[in-house]
DNA sequence: ACCATAGCGGACTGGCGGTCCGTTTGCGAG
DNA sequence: CTCGCAAACGGACCGCCAGTCCGCTATGGT
């Protein structure tokens, strides 16, 4: 890899990731900005990322790194439940420091956070834990919809309840699904 | 309100519904395809609908009246569990015979189904729902999270579960969320 | 029959993601 | 040190789309 061409993904990245931090809305954010705030032509910016959603991810992979850190670090021990919640939990606090960048992320190549790697990941982790707790039975399901609990949008939406709301309602949710049913 | 107006309004709601009905991609669908599938001008499609959003929620309108009826008639009778299942079922039910168009509405506008009137109909009942089931702590949450679990990119995701795959699915789910829990 | 005006249509604008290609630049070979 | 060439660059350019504008048309009350 040439010098320049480093020294240049670098720039973008640092760019991007200020814009992001800065704006309220992702889609606010043009390429050509990126660019223009990088010091860079347009062309760089896509020969580096390919497209938008490459840029994002990019972003996304350099953050994401604390939070699997943080996941990883919750998985041992405890009960299933517990393990679930730290899970969940993490998600959101991640998701409320990154706001931008989730939102970008999830709703970016036309829509679906199901197209994510990572959703691949969270979702047969939190299978695997549910169906500890309760059984095979729906497990899948049901982890889909503790996950669909914690998207960024709802995140966003909720955005002014305190963090003691969020863990009550977070709390609620697992222990119920998790509990071994009947 | 003028004749041809009437008329013009009628011919690009039911020009939008065939279009959104044959897509696979909401956002495939143009103004400007609306407009020439209807036989009209761009500006009277805009007169009309305001914007793209709108229009949207006007075909919306129309489809949901039956989504209405139905779940006016999932209110009376049963147990909260029951009610609240029967709620989500029809959702699910609505949103896979409507698959296009709710992804449209629901992604419309960058992005937030939170934004939708309906929405906050829907989590109210649900909300009222859960706390008779199990009191008001954390209720309105955990309705979010029920709604959530029926988000329409969630059901597009998986949009080849056979029926009673969903089914048990959400019957796990709402049967968990609203034992009285303790 | 007349005409004020609500309604019409489609050319136009601005802004976007993404591409293309002539120019510049880093850097290993000689 | 110099040469050559591929890698990298940058920004003009393209196609597309939501939304606007305004000169024209057709409707319906008088």
């Amino acid at each position: 890899m040439r010098a320049d061409a480093a020294r240049n993904r670098e720039a973008v990245l640092a760019a991007a990731d200020r814009l992001f931090e800065a704006a309220t809305d992702p889609d606010r954010i043009s390429m050509d900005d990126v660019a223009a705030a990088a010091g860079v032509g347009k062309g760089t910016l896509f020969r580096h990322f390919r497209d938008r959603l490459g840029l994002i991810r990019a972003l996304y992979g350099a953050r994401g790194e604390q939070l699997q850190a943080s996941l990883a670090a919750s998985l041992p021990g405890d009960s299933p439940a517990d393990r679930a919640l730290r899970l969940l939990r993490e998600l959101v606090r991640f998701k409320r420091a990154n706001r931008v960048l989730t939102l970008a992320l999830e709703n970016a190549g036309s829509g679906s956070p199901y197209r994510n790697e990572s959703y691949e990941e969270w979702h047969a982790t939190l299978s695997a834990i549910v169906s500890e707790a309760r059984g095979p039975e729906s497990a899948e399901f049901l982890a889909h919809a503790l996950l669909a609990a914690v998207r960024s949008d709802l995140v966003e939406h909720l955005r002014d309840w305190p963090d003691e709301r969020w863990d009550a309602g977070l709390t609620a949710l697992t222990r119920s699904v998790l509990a071994s049913g009947r």
